[in-house]
RNA sequence: GCUAAUGUAGCUCAGUUGGCUAGAGCAGCUGAUUUGUAAUCAGCCGGUCGGGGGUUCGAGUCCCUCUAUUAGCACCA
C-alpha cells in the first residue's frame, strides 16, 4: 500500500506504484490538466515519475513560480529544437528560465529578423507535433560521448564541470536531446502560446574573456489571456519610459556633446530640488549634518584612499602645473578629511554627516541608459562615524529612515545582506563583529531579507535595498556599507572614556542611491502623474475665453503667492484643447477652468488629473485643500497598474 | 568595452529594385474664431537625410569609417 499526503491534509492510498500524472488524474480532471510537474517530499519531478512509496505530494501548475520556471525551461528546449532544425550547424549552449520567460544561447551567426520569424513558426509547429519530453539517466562517459559525437562542445564542457557523483540526465523531445537536470513538461503540446522577444550577444558563461554567443529571449503561456496581459504590461512600460516622459514633460534632455550626462530643464530642476528638500527634511529629523566637499582633489588624497590603486580607470584625471588631480568618483575621501578636521570625543558619537555630492565616473559606453546609468550624478550620501557598540542601532536607524522615504513614494522594497567574499581586507574577527551588527539590525527590523554570501565589497559587509516600481521592475537604490578600510587608511580616531585613541567605525549609505536614477524610477513609477507635492506644475489655469483674462490673472497670481506652482494657459484655444494638453500631455494634477460662473459666484470647478472628477470650492478652500495634500504628501490614485 | 539593430523637421513616422525641387501628422508662428472640461479653421515657417570618406552619370537609398542611441552581455548607483 502506498499512502500519499496532499497539502490540504487529505490522503490517498494506492495498492501499486503509479506515476504522478495518474495520481493527478485520479484526483480530478482539472488537476490532471493544469499540473505541470510534481513536488514529492520537497523535490521536483516530472509527471511521469513513478511514485513507489509513502510521500507528501504537491502538484505544481503555472500559477506557481516553480511551475512557470518549468514551463519556460521546457519552452527553451523546444526553441533550441527549432533552431537546430533550421540551422543544423549551430552549437547549443545553455537555455534557462528567467524571471520573465527564458533564453537560449547558441554559437551561430547572428540571427536576422527573418530567422526569428522562421524560428517562431517552427516552435509553433513543434508544439503541435506533440513530442514527449523523455528523461534518461546516463553515465558521465555516455554523456560526453553522446554530445562530443555531435560536436556540442559547450555541453561537453558543462558535463566535465559537473561534480563527481552527480546524476547526469538527458531529456529528449522528438529528435532533439539536451543535457538537463529537469524536470520538464509532459510534452511539447503543453506550450500553447509562444513569442520571441529579442536577441543579443552574450558571453559564454558570462565571462567577457570568452566567446560571444547569440542569445534568443522568448516567453510562453498556457493561454492567450496571459500572453495579452504580459504584452499589455510591456506596452505600459514603454509608455512610461522615463526618457520619453522626460522629453514630453520637459524635464531633461541628453545631447551627443555630453553622452551619459543629463541636461536638466527648468521643470527637471524643480523636481530634483523637491526631492532634495524632502530628503533634507527627513535627514534633519534624524540628526544628520550636511557638508560639501570639493569636486577636484589631488592625487595624494586618492592614493591615501586607495582609489588611485583600485579605481583609477574610472576616474577623470586632470593636470595643473605638473600635478595630477581627479574629479571625485565618490564622496567618502572628502568626508574623511572633514572628520579629521578636528578631534572627536566618544561623547560626540555617532556623528551622521550627509553630502549631496556630484560625482563623475567613467563608464563603458554600452552601459549608459537614460537617467538609470550616467557618467555624472548626485549621490545622496552620508557617512556615520561611531563606536562598535553603536553599529546595530545606527544601521536600524538608516533602514527606518529608508522605509519612511520609500513609503512616501509608494515604493515597496526588499533587503539583502552581503557577506565577506574571497577578496577582503582586515581581520576576520572584525568582519564577524561588523556582519553580526548588520544582521542583528536586520533581525530586529523584522522584514525578511536574503543573504548574498560572499557578495560584500572588499572593505566591508553591506545591506542593499531594492525598490520595486509600480510595474514590478526592481532597482537597487539604497545601500548601507560598513567600511573597515577608510578609517584605517585615514587614521580616523576618537578619544574614549580613558583618554585613549580608538579607531572609529564608519558606514557609507545612500537612500535614493543617485538623484538621477531615483528620478527615473519615480517617473516610471508614477507614469509622469506625480503626487501634488512633487509635481513641477501643480495647477493649470484655463480661462474659457480671453474675456476672463483679467480675473484669471488675479487667480493665477494669488495661487503663486500662496506658494503653488501654477501655469496659466491664455492661448486662444477651446477649453477641451487646453484640458487635453494639461491633463493628457503635461500631466498636471489640477486644472481650474475660469469663466463667467467663477467670476460671478467665486466658486471654482476643480478638475483632478486623469479623471473626469470635478469638485466645486471657493478659492480659499481650494488653497487649504491643496496645501494639505502637499503637506501630507498624498499619493495620486491609480498610478499602479492592475495586474 | 562586446554582439546586433537604428539615426530623415522640435516629436512620431512615409520615402519602391539608386532617378525630377525629400513628404505627412503633431508641435511652433501668423491670422480668423471668443470658445465651459481630452484635438476650431486657414495660411506660413521648419531638413547639408547623424559626421566624414567611397562606388556611380546620379546616393536619403549601396559600401567603408567615426559618432550617438536602443536591446542585451559584461560592469555598476
Amino acid at each position: 500500500m502506498i499512502n500519499l499526503k496532499f497539502p490540504d491534509g487529505s490522503e490517498r492510498k494506492y495498492p501499486e506504484p503509479l506515476t504522478a500524472i495518474e495520481v493527478a488524474k485520479d484526483i480530478g480532471s482539472d488537476v490532471g490538466r493544469s499540473a505541470l510537474c510534481v513536488d514529492i517530499d520537497g523535490e521536483m519531478f516530472d509527471l511521469r515519475h513513478e511514485i513507489d512509496r509513502d510521500s507528501n505530494i504537491r502538484f505544481i501548475d503555472f500559477s506557481d513560480e516553480k511551475g512557470k520556471e518549468i514551463y519556460w525551461h521546457s519552452t527553451s528546449h523546444i526553441m533550441a529544437q527549432a533552431v537546430v532544425r533550421l540551422f543544423p550547424n549551430v552549437k547549443v549552449a545553455i537555455g534557462p528560465a528567467i524571471e520573465q520567460g527564458f533564453y537560449y544561447d547558441f554559437e551561430s551567426e547572428p540571427f536576422t529578423d527573418e530567422d526569428l520569424l522562421k524560428i517562431e513558426k517552427e516552435v509553433k509547429k513543434i508544439t503541435k507535433e506533440n513530442h514527449r519530453f523523455e528523461r534518461k539517466e546516463v553515465s558521465r562517459e555516455e554523456a560526453i560521448e553522446m554530445f562530443s559525437s555531435k560536436g556540442e562542445i559547450y555541453k561537453v564542457e558543462l558535463i566535465e564541470a559537473l561534480p563527481e557523483g552527480e546524476t547526469i540526465s538527458v531529456y529528449t523531445n522528438g529528435e532533439f536531446s539536451d543535457l538537463c537536470r529537469g524536470p520538464h513538461l509532459m510534452s511539447s503540446s503543453v506550450v500553447k502560446k509562444f513569442k520571441i522577444l529579442s536577441t543579443s550577444g552574450a558571453y559564454w558563461r558570462g565571462d567577457s574573456n570568452n566567446a560571444m554567443l547569440q542569445r534568443i529571449y522568448g516567453i510562453s503561456f498556457p493561454t492567450q489571456e496571459e500572453m495579452d496581459l504580459f504584452l499589455k504590461i510591456r506596452e505600459e512600460a514603454e509608455k512610461r519610459d522615463h526618457r520619453k516622459l522626460g522629453r514630453e514633460l520637459d524635464l531633461f534632455s541628453f545631447h551627443p556633446e555630453a553622452p551619459g550626462i543629463p541636461f536638466y530643464h527648468h521643470k527637471g530642476v524643480i523636481l530634483k530640488q523637491l526631492l532634495i528638500d524632502y530628503w533634507r527634511y527627513e535627514h534633519d529629523i534624524d540628526g544628520y549634518r550636511e557638508i560639501q566637499t570639493p569636486q577636484l582633489m589631488t592625487k595624494s588624497l586618492w592614493e591615501t584612499s586607495g582609489h588611485w590603486m583600485n579605481y583609477k580607470e574610472n576616474m577623470f584625471v586632470t593636470e595643473m602645473e605638473g600635478s595630477e588631480n581627479a574629479l571625485k568618483p565618490m564622496n567618502c575621501p572628502g568626508g574623511m578629511l572633514w572628520y579629521k578636521s578636528k578631534l572627536h570625543s566618544y561623547r560626540e558619537l555617532p556623528i551622521r554627516v550627509s553630502e549631496l555630492g556630484h560625482v563623475h565616473r567613467k563608464e563603458f559606453s554600452g552601459a549608459l541608459t537614460g537617467l538609470f546609468r550616467v557618467i555624472a550624478f548626485t549621490q545622496d550620501d552620508a557617512h556615520i562615524f561611531m563606536r562598535a557598540d553603536q553599529i546595530k542601532d545606527e544601521i536600524l536607524g538608516v533602514i527606518r529612515l529608508t522605509h519612511r522615504i520609500y513609503k512616501t513614494f509608494g515604493l515597496d522594497y526588499s533587503l539583502a545582506l552581503s557577506t565577506r567574499g574571497e577578496k577582503y581586507i582586515g581581520r576576520p574577527e572584525d568582519w564577524d563583529i561588523a556582519t553580526k551588527g548588520l544582521k542583528d539590525a536586520l533581525d530586529e527590523y523584522g522584514q525578511e531579507y536574503v543573504i548574498h554570501e560572499g557578495d560584500a565589497a572588499f572593505y566591508g559587509p553591506k545591506i542593499d535595498i531594492y525598490v520595486k516600481n509600480a510595474l514590478g521592475k526592481a532597482w537597487q537604490c539604497g545601500t548601507v556599507q560598513l567600511d573597515m578600510n577608510l578609517p584605517e587608511r585615514f587614521d580616523l580616531n576618537y578619544i574614549d572614556e580613558s583618554s585613549e585613541k580608538k579607531r572609529v567605525i564608519m558606514i557609507h549609505r545612500a537612500l535614493y542611491g543617485s538623484i538621477e536614477r531615483f528620478l527615473g524610477i519615480i517617473l516610471e513609477h508614477f507614469g509622469g502623474f506625480f503626487p501634488m507635492w512633487l509635481a513641477p506644475v501643480q495647477i493649470s489655469i484655463i480661462p474659457v475665453s480671453d474675456k476672463y483674462n483679467d480675473f484669471a490673472t488675479e487667480v493665477h497670481s494669488r495661487l503663486i503667492k500662496e506658494g503653488f506652482r501654477v501655469e496659466y494657459d491664455d492661448r486662444s484655444e477651446k477649453v477641451g484643447y487646453k484640458i487635453r494638453e494639461a491633463d493628457g500631455v503635461k500631466k498636471i494634477p489640477y486644472m481650474l477652468v475660469i469663466g463667467e460662473k467663477e467670476r460671478d459666484t467665486g466658486k471654482f470647478t476643480v478638475r483632478r488629473h486623469k479623471s473626469n472628477d470635478t469638485f466645486e470650492l471657493e478659492i480659499d478652500e481650494i488653497i487649504l485643500k491643496l496645501r494639505e495634500e502637499c503637506k501630507e504628501r498624498i499619493l495620486p490614485e491609480g498610478y499602479k497598474v492592475e495586474l
